[in-house]
DNA sequence: CCCAGGTGATTGAGGGTTCAACGACACTCT
DNA sequence: AGAGTGTCGTTGAACCCTCAATCACCTGGG
């Protein structure tokens, strides 16, 4: 791993800025987002993931890889929304060892019912902050950015 | 908290975007630095925080304010640090409700060390793949960002 | 057919983090 | 001085999340 140079005066406070948001943003959404609609981010994520796949129905596996959790996460929290009637587990006809989830009619409303709350914590945590030009300049550097994560999850060095 | 139109075809990508970025993000760096170091990047903050302050000695409840963790989470690392050997806790003088944690020598030393591994992997997961003029265009909107969140706490919109 | 190895999902155990309750102490007002 | 109130830090209980082990099933080669 060897020399490195240190961060440069662009990349220090590019840093600092970015701790500070991965670890407050999650924080800011959270707090009012669940008691406002009973359900936790990572529930509402799964929801919206199942919303968007075709006949409301997607591979726990596929879940997992659209949401960004774990297999086990996923797995619990699926259970956790079963058991509350939000979404049903079916066993994948085509491979046995596969389930797959599917929103329910009380899932869907939920998730609706919850958008508006989503959408006020959105803007009052975010938008409400930035000019329609920081969001149009730092769009794409954040989209190159989360891309890259995305990919780069094998462990070493390029 | 009523209406609110839905994300524009700038602020959706953008969304999408950070979300990645905040749940990829602690993951990518925490992975690798742990193994390397033996410190968690908790610990690390921590040990940043005290290295910057004056005597390399900080209140317990500045030392949670400056790390952004919980005071119940900040007692417990410091706990841990201490039984360590990386941070010294000192009943404060001046209030005796108050503790204070000082960075000792091996902390000193365990943090100079970790620095170069903190370094190649803030590198490797973000920097690598900006340019400079990413950096200088997304910065400040970042900043912004952060310190709004730093300042918003108060639960309501305003 | 059946065995070996691979994959999808679940589960137990454990660490990380937070919330709420608490004990110790400080401050103010009378 | 004493009562009431607020603040600093700690702790028990609970939750979220992950790792590793495991079960069930699929697939390909003798």
């Amino acid at each position: 791993m060897g020399e490195q140079s240190a961060l440069d005066l662009d990349e220090a406070p590019f840093w600092r800025a970015l701790m500070r948001i991965t670890t407050a943003l999650p924080r800011a959404l959270e707090d009012q987002f669940l008691p406002e609609t009973g359900l936790a981010i990572t529930d509402y994520g799964v929801l919206v993931a199942l919303s968007e796949a075709p006949d409301h129905l997607l591979r726990i596996s596929a879940l997992a890889a659209t949401t960004g959790l774990s297999l086990s996460r996923i797995s619990r929290v699926v259970d956790d929304l079963t058991r509350r009637g939000l979404v049903e587990k079916r066993k994948c006809p085509e491979d046995g060892r596969a389930s797959n989830a599917v929103l329910t009619g009380a899932g869907l409303a939920r998730l609706e019912a919850a958008y508006p709350s989503h959408l006020a914590r959105v803007r009052a945590s975010v938008f409400d902050h930035l000019s329609a030009e920081d969001i149009r300049t730092a769009g794409p550097v954040l989209a190159r950015l989360a891309a890259a994560l995305d990919a780069a999850p094998p462990t070493d060095d390029c």
